[in-house]
DNA sequence: CGGCTTTGACCGGCGC
DNA sequence: GCGCCGGTCAAAGCCG
């Protein structure tokens, strides 16, 4: 991730200027007496209010400035942090791949067919979940040319081994159409694709290690050309808490999913279902998400909520050390 | 009843 | 061309 690319203005707790319910900016309210004031003592009041006033906006815009400088950076030291950490997991992966070629040079190990030739010693202080990104080259073998531009990446999740259950939980909803033992491994490999195809066409595979079977390994097939379930439902619910929107009713009867998502329907509002969202063409889908994002960034109470957020998190991890 | 899982059949790529 | 193998399909069954 380049940190160019982020924006960093996210307008945190900016004073707005549309006064339709931002009754809680203490500057407007301040400004709303000060206008009663000065309209009954107009004359040499009104000069002290204006320059009291314009005191007042000019302290909140720095201290304002100030706040957004500082999230600046944070955000833009997040960045390096992330580059700095890819390209050190980069470097270990194509260190490896070097000492596994020259070890297979040594062996003469053939194999006919091994794409999915397994290597777990990524899984450095695997908890629970550990994730690599692997481009084409670097998955090493040959893929169906029609997949040759997906983006393939692996998951893997510590589980039980006594546990013959192949579900890696992501967030994701997946319906699973196939499931197959493969020559190289005794424990059967599920097939599932994104239950929001054919649109979306991502697949995942979810097989247990043949070397170590407390592992599941999930690979990754595609992008997702939809938003997070589990993000969605909460931009959702914040949207549907705002007070220009009206609360659309839960469904009733909510189908069975490996993550529960809320499903609302068309309402009186012209509130549009994720159904008919999904369905419409990809210009419209990008047109909703920046209209929910930019309402979000115009709300006040988000902003400060989502900086909370933010520097909760920060100061999370810079506890911890990760950094 | 609709959606999901299961599972045997089928298909296509690859090596011989 | 044949056999092996991974991946996919689709009918049947299950479940809430």
């Amino acid at each position: 991730m380049d940190s160019e690319w982020v924006n960093t203005s996210l307008g945190l707790n900016v004073i707005p200027f549309h006064p339709a319910s931002y009754d809680q900016a203490p500057v407007k309210k301040q400004l709303e007496l000060e206008g009663d004031y000065t309209k009954v003592f107009e004359g040499h009041a009104s000069v002290k209010q204006e320059a009291a006033a314009s005191h007042v906006l000019t302290e909140e815009l720095n201290r304002i400035s100030l706040e957004n400088k500082k999230l600046t950076e944070m955000l833009a030291s997040l960045c390096e942090n992330y580059t700095n950490l890819q390209s050190h997991v980069k470097e270990l992966m194509i260190t490896k791949q070097q000492s596994s070629d020259q070890n297979d040079l040594a062996t003469n190990f053939n194999k006919k067919r091994k794409p999915d030739s397994e290597d777990y010693s990524n899984m450095i202080g695997l908890t629970s979940t550990e994730t690599s990104s692997i481009s084409d080259e670097e998955y090493g073998c040959k893929r169906p040319k029609e997949n040759m531009n997906l983006k393939i990446s692996r998951v893997y999740v510590r589980t039980e081994a006594s546990d013959t259950r192949l579900i890696v939980k992501d967030g994701y909803q997946w319906r699973k159409y196939g499931q197959k033992v493969t020559r190289d491994n005794p424990s059967p490999r599920a097939y599932y694709k994104c239950s929001f195809a054919p649109s979306c066409q991502v697949k995942k595979k979810v097989q247990k290690s043949a070397e170590n079977p407390c592992v599941l390994v999930a690979t990754y097939e595609g992008e997702h050309n939809h938003m997070h379930p589990e993000t969605r439902a909460e931009v959702t619910l914040i949207g549907s808490i705002s007070p220009n929107q009206q609360l659309s009713p839960l469904s009733p009867s909510m189908p069975k999913r490996t993550s529960p998502v809320p499903t609302f329907s068309c309402d009186k509002n012209n509130n549009l279902s994720p159904r008919e969202i999904e369905g419409a063409p990809p210009a419209f889908q990008q047109f909703l998400v920046q209209q929910m994002a930019s309402s979000l960034t115009k709300d006040p109470n988000f902003a400060s909520a989502l900086a909370a957020a933010m520097s909760g998190r920060f100061s999370d991890h810079s506890r911890m050390g990760n950094w």
